[in-house]
Order: C-alpha cells, then structure tokens, then sequence
DNA sequence: TTGTAAGCGTTATCAG
DNA sequence: CTGATAACGCTTACAA
C-alpha cells in the first residue's frame, strides 16, 4: 500500500480512500491512484482490513443435516438433492451487488463444534441456516453466539430470530384440491420423516383437505425411500388413484414403484410432488408439483441477514413465500 | 485477551502461547491460563491473528464448472452429482486432523472473476481445485496467482502444480475385460464430453481394450444425458449386448432407455458404469461400475495441499490412483 | 520460563 | 480535500 501510496504521490489514507471510494477525493488524485494500484498489482490485505472494519465481507451457508441411520452419508444426500443447489444460487446472487461471498459448510452432527468455532472465530459476518431436522441443536447454537442468522424455516422451537418460509399447509391443499378436482376418488400421501416440521405440515395441510383418514406412509425425503414407501403403500391400499408426495425426489422413486407394478401414471394412480426441482423434470411422466420459490427465497434470506449485518440491533422478522401449483403430466 | 492474561495474573504473550500451545510454558501457569480462558469464554480474533501469521487456517474447495448450453445451471449440476458430496468428506476428513477449515466455493464462467478476487484477498491458504473441462481458465488462473493449489486432475495443459487423478485408461479397460469375459459380442460405449480430458482418456482405453470400431456415442455426465444417448445408439446399433457408460449417472439414464426399450439388463445388454457413486446403488439392476476411490483421492489432495502450505517451495507432484471393478447385477 | 515491546496492513479520527 | 497518527488484537523476537 505504501508503494501504491509511492507511486501515486499521496499518503496511504488517501489510497485507502479511492479503494473504499469514500466521499470525497479529488478526481485527479482518484484517477491517479487507480493507475498506480493497477500498475503495482496492489491487492488490499482482508486480514487487516477486517481487523479495524471487524468485517469479514463474507457469510457461511450453513446446512445442517442431522445424522440419519441410513448407509448414505449426509454429504451424499447433500450434494445430490438439488434444493441446496437452488438455494446456493439464490443466495449468490442476491449477495453479489453486496460484494459480500459466499461460503458453503455443510455439516452434520459430527462436526457441530468444529461449525461453531468457524463461525465464533469471525471469519464470517453472519450465516444463512439450512437446518430442517427439528432435533436440530444448530439454530439454538447459532444464536446462543450471538453472530447475524437467518434462518431458512420456522425454527422448530421459537427462537428470536428471522426465517424465510413457504406456507407449506397451502402448498399440500394445492396438491389435494388438484387430485380431487381431477376425480381421483382414493387419496393417499408419501410424507418426510415427521420430524421435519416442514414434512409435518404438508402432511397436515393435506389431511385438512383430503380428509384425516387418508393413508399416509413415510419416506425419508429420497429418491429410494420414496420408492419403498410407494411400494408399502400400495401392498396396503391396492386402490389408490391419487397420491401427494411431500418431495419431487421421493416422487420420483413412487413413480417407479407404481409403474414397476404395471400401473400407468397419471390414469391409474395421478401423482403430485412438491418442490418443483430438477427432479420433477427428470420423472417420466414428468412431475405435476407445488412449487416452492427456492432462489426467491434465498435470496430473500440474503438480503434479510444483509440488513441485520448493517443494522445490529434489528428485530427479526420473517417472510412467508407463498406456493404454486405446475401442472404437467403425472396429474 | 487482556481479560484472560488479568484473570490467569501472567502476560499476554503466554496467554498467546498455551493458546498456539507453543513450546514451553509452566503447566501450572498452563492450567490456570485455560481455566482463565473457559471462565471468560474468550474467542481469538482471527483477524488479528491472520494478520501477523499469514495464515487463514482455511482452504478452498473450487468447484469449476463450465458453462454448458444447457438448460440445468452449473449448480444443479454440482449438488446432483454426488461425485462432488464424495470429495467434500474426503476432504474434510483429511483436513480435520491438521485444524483447517474447508469452505466450497462452486462457480462457474460468470463468476470465475470474484472467486479470484476471493483467493487474492487471501481468505484462504491455498485451493484444492475440481476443474475437468479443459477449456476451463481457472487452473491457469489459479496457478498464476501463486497460491498454494492442487487440482483433481491432470491439467489439460501442462502447469508446473500437484495434482491426483485415477488412472482413466486403465478403468476403461477393466470395463472392457469384463464384458468380453461374460461373453458379450457386440460392444459400445457411452462417452462423456471429450473436451474433458478423463471422458476421452475413457474412450481411448475402451478402444484400446474392445476394439476401435467400437460405436460411441456421447453423454454430457447427466442422467438425462446418458437415457438420450442410449436410445441413439440402440437406434443405430440394435445389436449391442454389451455396454461401457462413462458415469454411473449416465448409466443410470442407459439403464432405463434399454429397459423402455423392453431390453433385459445384464440378459440381452450388459451395462458397466463408472464412480461408483451412490447412483450405481440407485439403479435397477445395481450397477455393475469401475470404482474411483474418490474420498481417498480428494484426502491425497488435500494432504498434498497441506504440504504446500506448510513448505513454500515445495516441488509439485502427483499421486495417481488404481481403479477397480465392482461387480453387482448389471453386468 | 516469562514479560516487554515492536510490528502486521488497514481504517478512522482529527487537524490542517 | 488531504495527511499524520492512533488504534485494531494478536504473535514473536529479544531481554530479563
């Protein structure tokens, strides 16, 4: 900095100015200095910087996944659901015009501690919290530290804190209205492990509108439990014509299972996912779903923990996305 | 840090030392120094610390994805795939044990400029680097800025960097023994992208093993992909009874354009993938698949990059790994 | 073995 | 509008 301040002939505070682009520096001064910045290929030390600014420019998509008794490892589920992809480029995005980063950590029970250290340390300014599982201990952690968050759901327990949601009861009518609507006279719904208060509410929502008695089996929020949920789920209830499936990934294993038994989607059974997500697309028939605004949402989530960043004392608050139904060929 | 040294009646400096447990310090003093650490719940700045050490104690994971005209973003791409789960806990594994942090940065052509920036800022030590198509700058880039890197593979031009990588040719080439052995006559192969180095050298050592006039047809590594590609070939080669497809996810899409076709898998086509990702288990039949130890290689990386960073001029090498073939119902 | 003191590279305050 | 100068919180010679 001192050879830039050097070649431009001023003091390094006026350098730091141009580079800050603060109020007010002579034009000529400014230009000058950006030709010597260039010329030395001057790039600003974060580590000092966020020393006096205790900034760090940057903020941890944290997704948290409990530790599950299945033989995939949480990465695995991770990196193969494409939900986290959405939402890391919702997020992304809206954090670019910020000029803030992005720094994904996915974690699981093993590595809680090692998670909040990071975060403790101060090598981010805040986090974005993806952490479904409502035994979750992250959210509790995360705000016990004191550190911005937002989280990417209702917490299970009330917690002081602002989330981004989908109305998820209305999203499991939209599905069940759908299926009525199109004559299917024997509902039946795949959910996600209960403990997920987001499975937990679809399956509500739908029984408030199919009717408390309909059939409902549990998947695991994938592609293989979704299949064998199906496949226990027509052993049971041989006359099922119209079946919800809490998530496009387990729909896409129902699917297989219903076909696997000779039936023929949407005209035997109908079948509606939710999510919208890649997979919906790559189903065949292709997916009718209830779409979630991911990216909107993430990038409300942003935005949102932006503004608690710039603004320390903020009262949380929350954003509720409303859902959507596509209609395409599986109902 | 004040508070501590007041609390534990000693200086700085030796609370400085029991923290970075440096060489010799009174474990009296020692104790009562981490007593006085837990009591005040004191968090080294990281900041302050970097500033004089140099060192982030973090290291990127830089998913480089080109951008293919298509109609998934780069991100779908990466959190569908679960290659990239596999690398992530192979990394992170490895890391633990020396206390560094792993932050995943993916990113694609349109912002390959900020991730730069991120690196020359120094948020991190060095870079571990998934980069496979070979037009992609990013290698280059990396290694201009001379920081620490390792890449997943071969770089497609020669730069003086470390990197690991299985050996292609050889895998192809058990697929290929393999489907000769079950007694298979008419073989084929599903190739990935060529201007990916490991999807060509796949082509090349399948030819070599099972005969240059081998038809080929290629895939771009999605599932979508490789369902398109079989039904091409089946268009083209109705004969086939056995075939090589370069990604387990690519199988997975073969495996079902065969099926539609009401081809019996491994009966009338015999069908060998390659990873070994969990989509091999997702497939029906189970996948019969040349395996890449992925956890072990991205561990290598990351065991490389720690030498690096922890001796400046070290020489760069690199560490190739031997596949193996993992025979399930498929094939 | 422990303490003292000098930076590390920025930003920010305050004069000028 | 610009330039000194004092922090920021830590590590690390060097001295005791």
């Amino acid at each position: 900095m001192d050879q830039v301040a050097a070649a431009a002939g001023v003091s390094r505070a006026t350098v730091s100015r141009v580079i800050n682009n603060a109020a007010s520096v002579a034009p000529g001064i400014r230009d000058a200095v950006q030709r010597a910045i260039t010329q030395t290929g001057y790039v600003p030390n974060v580590a000092a910087r966020s020393l006096v600014t205790r900034r760090s420019d940057s903020v941890a998509l944290v997704i948290s996944e409990p530790d599950r008794p299945d033989d995939h490892s949480f990465l695995n589920r991770i990196f193969t659901d494409p939900y986290f992809g959405r939402v890391t480029a919702g997020a992304t995005a809206a954090l670019r015009p910020h000029d803030v980063h992005l720094v994904v950590v996915p974690t699981d029970a093993s590595d809680h501690h090692q998670v909040i250290r990071y975060l403790r340390q101060g090598h981010v300014d805040g986090v974005l919290l993806i952490s479904s599982d409502e035994c979750d201990p992250m959210p509790g952690q995360v705000h016990a530290l004191g550190i911005p968050a937002v989280l990417s759901s209702r917490p299970a327990s009330p917690l002081p804190v602002s989330y981004v949601d989908v109305e998820q009861r209305a999203g499991a009518r939209l599905a069940a209205g759908h299926l009525l609507a199109r004559g299917c006279r024997h509902l039946a719904t795949i959910n996600g492990p209960l403990d997920i208060p987001a499975a937990a509410e679809r399956l509500d929502g739908f029984r408030a509108a199919a009717g408390q008695a309909v059939p409902a089996e549990a998947g695991d929020f994938t592609r293989a439990g979704g299949e064998a949920a199906a496949h226990r789920l027509l052993d049971a209830h041989p006359d099922v014509d119209g079946l919800f499936v809490a998530s496009d990934l387990m729909a896409e294993g129902a699917l297989r299972a219903i076909q696997d038994r000779g039936r023929r989607v949407p005209d035997d059974v109908a079948v509606v996912g939710f999510d919208d997500s890649s997979a919906a697309l790559e189903c065949r028939p292709l997916l009718t779903t209830v779409r979630q605004p991911v990216e909107e949402m993430a990038g409300e989530m942003a935005e949102l923990l932006i503004a608690h960043i710039d603004t320390p004392g903020r009262s949380p608050r929350s954003v509720i996305f409303q859902p959507t139904l596509v209609i395409r060929d599986s109902a």
